[in-house]
RNA sequence: GGGCCAAUAACUCAGUUGGUAGAGUGCCAUGUUCACAGCGUGGAAGUCGCUGGUUCGAGCCCAGCUUGGCCCACCA
């Protein structure tokens, strides 16, 4: 009883949360057991690591809400369960993320530093302001194995990316090359294809005119969005079959400022309706002209700097930023009367996603990873069954990249990340290797000795790729934990990394781990995608556009759980879900309601366990709830359904069991009959504690509060603690369908009294004298037998169950599920509006027994509808009948 | 241009193989010694986006359309 005493009316969960982590991280419990202690059976998952520059936003509360569900589900189910945490050094971000900081302290750029010294500041940086997410992760109440914590740069993860560059490398599927890139102006490096994205911006296309050569006069007019990059250009295209052109074709034009000639072609890609049909050829600054220079062996020309200033091939605009170039150059064409039109136009501009600035393609060299060798087994491992996306549908879009998939540039032009593990030496011989080399060693082919590694680092995904493999050990293929975790059971994680992360981490699978067989080599068996989350008016909710709610803040103002339970609710699976803050109302009312619950059960509990089985209907109705939502939840849950798991739970402990089971107990515990008070409380606690099992995994720190509570006011020690007690079983329980007709027969007489009670004014409490008339025998029984509790839940001060009793003078009437109810009151009781009720819903009777006489006349339904559903419908039939007929007789009595 | 998702009560959303349209919030009425006013009880509220089709029967299946959102591709 001491603990119950302590239990507040209302739940503050600002109070019990922060010292049940700390007990539950110091007892080790979110490890999984050590090898040969366990039961054998893991379940394995890997956080997505997050930036370790992150925050946690909303997306992050909800993907971390549902692993942490599944882990704990499948703790208390008795799996060896592991989820590891980390972070994600996160090149670009983090880099840009110091740059600037150090800049804005000190005014001094990363080459003012010396890479090295750049580099251990972002280091210093990192194990001051890193992993913040972390801790927001851990008071969301995550149970993660944090003695694994990884970092993306730490060494081991940093040896597998050099054991696995190496690897690609002696396959030849790795290879360094000039190509046309994505090249970020802002951050001076390369980013692949899936870093950009498209921006609709307003623009211009400008018209410009280029002179014929030999032809006094005579021009050829292009349009362009990008002005500048003329003077690039080694040539023009036009579409083969334009009139306009065709005479045109295999001449050449003079490039005016650079005054170079280049020749007119003919490109079937040309569309002669859009702009003026004819098209500057620009190689090396955009994708299109690259291949159709290729295609008509035009040279290309190299036109900017690293910054995105223009260098010396762009003539008198040289050393000019881009932005200057296109203003100056328009002009000057316009004074030389070569600018035609100038129209307004909307366009999609490639942009960084990083940076936000425009993407400026051009040709590098960079190293690039062959993808279409990668990318079979990923294909395949969907497409048999070994890897399964939740929901569905994100197989399509899998699968959709990988079929059209484009090599990997992986070369960053950064600092920060995992230096390329290539060496050269004085003959620019290259070597790769997973051992770090040092300057002046023998190279291992040549002998020589090694003059420099490469400069450029490697794109942050070709470390989270090896993710699964890299945490549990990989490359030691004998590592134990990697024969133990490997391969996972689920990954949850946003649509938007598909491609990134998800594809390539069944890459690295299948092109690291050879030895296992096929289905073991793909590294997780489910893949779920989270729902979007969107603010109140759909949204996107994002920093930028500053319509984010602070899941900190929510914690704080309503608890972890209570955030934790209202996203789950809300969130159906892989539907985007719109959050406003209001929302978390509903769980953090839930999280009281079972505290207050639990208060009540524990307050009435006396320490002692009911000896047998009791044969009170409403312990058996509320167990044979307890089975159906036990064998629900659990089923949910090993299905990934969060949402049904959690609606099923919510309407069973407020529905069931605190609306009629609890109301229930209230007569029987400060009743006389102790052996019924017994099995009352025996039933309590049992529902209790279970609930508390089937809980746990969605409101962790409101459970395990509870857990240790009642076991203490039950004199007991928990053989252990909510987190990792054995998930609630149906033993004992069965489904007594019985016992839940009896308790709808309840239900409906209460539901009669409750209804007149309210339309006629009468207080809730006042006891009532009723007559029910009740023509099904089987139904007159079952009140009979439990008029006591019907009694007590409608305060009646007596029942009087008959067939044929005539409504006595100045009463009222309600029916319901074939019960008629008589409730004797004054005269001073206003019966119009109870007459009212009883029309509609006799009215509203009429029409539903009118369609299932029609559907029961309907030669065609009776032939083809299956047998069960006929018969489903007679029984229906009788059924309004017989409540159609006792609302008019009641309707016309008044 | 290709693909995906959504449209159900005032709001936010459920609706499991086709067979009686539901929840939470809000609203109206009412009730606080007896776990919880963060509560109880009762009530009102829906042309299931539109048009066709399949079917004995469609919120659900099929086709087309409208509106909103997302992804891929990227015409200078």
């Amino acid at each position: 009883m001491r603990a119950t005493m302590e239990l507040s009316t209302r739940y503050t969960p600002a109070d019990i949360e922060k010292p049940l982590y700390e007990k539950w991280e110091a007892s080790g419990c979110f490890q999984p057991p050590p090898p040969g202690e366990g039961r054998g059976k893991t379940f394995t998952v890997m956080i997505p690591p997050p930036n370790v520059t992150g925050v946690l936003h909303m997306g992050h509360a909800l993907n971390g809400t549902i692993q942490d569900i599944v882990v704990r589900h499948r703790r208390k189910s008795g799996f060896d369960t592991l989820w590891v945490p980390g972070t994600d050094h996160a090149g670009i971000a983090t880099q840009a993320v110091v740059e600037k900081k150090i800049y804005a302290e000190e005014k001094k750029t990363r080459d003012d530093l010396g890479r090295d010294e750049f580099l251990r500041r972002i280091w210093d940086w990192k194990e001051e302001h890193g992993n913040i997410i972390l801790r927001q992760f851990r008071s969301l109440g995550c149970s993660c194995d944090w003695t694994r914590t990884k970092f993306t740069m730490d060494e081991d993860m940093s040896r597998a990316v050099r054991t696995a560059f190496v690897e690609l490398w002696e396959k030849g599927l790795v290879y360094r090359g000039a190509r046309l890139v994505n090249w970020d102006c802002v951050l001076q490096t390369a980013v692949s294809d899936d870093e950009i994205e498209y921006v609709q911006r307003k623009g211009k296309l400008w018209h410009l005119r280029y002179p014929v050569v030999g032809r006094e006069d005579e021009f050829i007019e292009v349009a362009t969005t990008r002005p500048e990059t003329m003077l690039g250009d080694t040539g023009v295209a036009v579409h083969p079959d334009d009139e306009r052109y065709r005479g045109l074709v295999g001449k050449t034009v003079r490039l005016p400022f650079v005054d170079r000639e280049i020749p007119v072609v003919a490109d079937d890609s040309v569309d002669p309706e859009y702009g003026s049909g004819a098209v500057k050829i620009t190689p090396g600054h955009d994708p299109a002209d690259y291949e159709r220079g290729q295609r008509h062996e035009l040279p290309i020309i190299d036109l900017l700097e690293k910054d995105g200033t223009l260098n010396a091939n762009g003539g008198p605009f040289a050393g000019k930023s881009r932005e200057v170039v296109r203003k100056e150059l328009v002009a000057a064409m316009d004074e030389m009367g070569l600018l035609g039109a100038v129209d307004d136009i909307v366009h999609n501009v490639s942009t960084s996603d990083r940076s936000k600035s425009p993407i400026e393609p051009l040709v590098s060299e960079q190293w690039f990873v062959k993808m279409e060798p990668l990318a079979g087994p990923a294909i395949d491992a969907l497409n048999k069954g070994y890897l399964k996306f939740r929901p569905e549908r994100w197989g399509k879009v899998y699968l959709h990249w990988l079929e059209n998939v484009q090599d990997w540039c992986i070369s960053r032009q950064l600092w920060w990340g995992h230096r390329i593990p290539v060496w050269y030496d004085e003959d620019d011989v290259a070597v790769a290797s997973a051992d770090e080399l040092e300057i002046g060693a023998p190279h291992p082919k040549t002998g020589k000795p090694i003059v420099r590694q490469d400069p450029d680092v490697l794109d942050t995904w070709a470390s989270s790729w090896l993710f699964p493999l890299a945490t549990l050990g990989w490359p030691d293929h004998d590592a134990p934990d990697l024969a133990r975790f490997y391969p996972t059971q689920f990954l949850s994680t946003a649509q938007e990394i598909i491609y990134l992360w998800v594809a390539r981490m069944v890459m690295a699978g299948y092109a690291f781990m050879p030895e296992r067989d096929e289905r073991d080599r793909n590294p997780f068996e489910t893949c779920y995608i989270h729902a979007t989350v969107l603010d109140g008016k759909g949204k996107r909710m994002s920093k930028s556009a500053g319509n984010g709610i602070d899941p900190l803040d929510m914690i704080e103002q309503y608890g972890a759980d209570a955030v934790r339970f209202s996203l789950v609710l809300l969130t159906k699976e892989g539907q985007d879900v719109r959050l406003s803050p209001d929302r978390f109302e509903q769980g953090s009312r839930f999280c009281n309601k079972v505290w207050n619950a639990a208060r009540f059960v524990m307050m009435n509990l006396a320490g002692e366990r009911a000896q047998g089985d009791s044969d009170r209907f409403e312990d058996r109705w509320i167990l044979s709830r307890l089975a159906r939502t036990t064998r629900e939840v659990s089923a949910a849950l090993d299905e990934y359904r969060f949402n049904d798991a959690a609606t099923t739970l919510y309407r069973f402990v407020w529905n069931d069991f605190c609306d009629w089971y609890v109301e229930l107990s209230k007569h029987r515990l400060t009743g006389d009959d102790e052996s019924s008070a017994q099995h009352a409380r025996a039933t309590l606690a049992r529902v209790l504690g279970d609930t508390l099992g089937l809980l746990h995994p969605f409101t962790p720190y409101l459970t395990e509060s509870l857990w240790e509570a009642l076991h203490d006011t039950l004199g007991e020690t928990p053989e252990a603690m909510c987190a990792i007690a054995p998930w609630p079983t149906t033993d004992g329980l069965d489904v007594d369908e019985s016992a839940e007709g009896e308790m709808d027969a309840v239900q409906d007489l209460v539901g009669c009294v409750r209804r007149i009670r309210a339309l006629t004014m009468v207080a809730e409490r006042k006891p009532l004298r009723v007559i029910a008339n009740v023509p099904k025998d089987h139904v007159r029984g079952v009140l009979e037998r439990h008029a006591g509790a019907a009694r007590s839940l409608a305060f009646l001060e007596s029942l009087e169950l008959a067939t044929e009793a005539e409504r006595p003078p100045s009463s009222a009437v309600a029916v319901a599920g074939g019960i008629e109810t008589f409730v004797a009151l004054g005269e001073d009781v206003d019966f119009a509006k109870l007459k009212d009720v009883l029309a509609g819903r006799a009215e509203k009777i009429a029409k539903a027994l009118v369609g299932a006489e029609k559907k029961l006349e309907n030669q065609g339904f009776l032939a083809k509808a299956g047998e069960d559903v006929v018969q489903a419908e007679r029984e229906r039939v009788v059924e309004l009948r017989l409540e159609k007929e006792l609302l008019e007789r009641n309707v016309a009595g008044f």
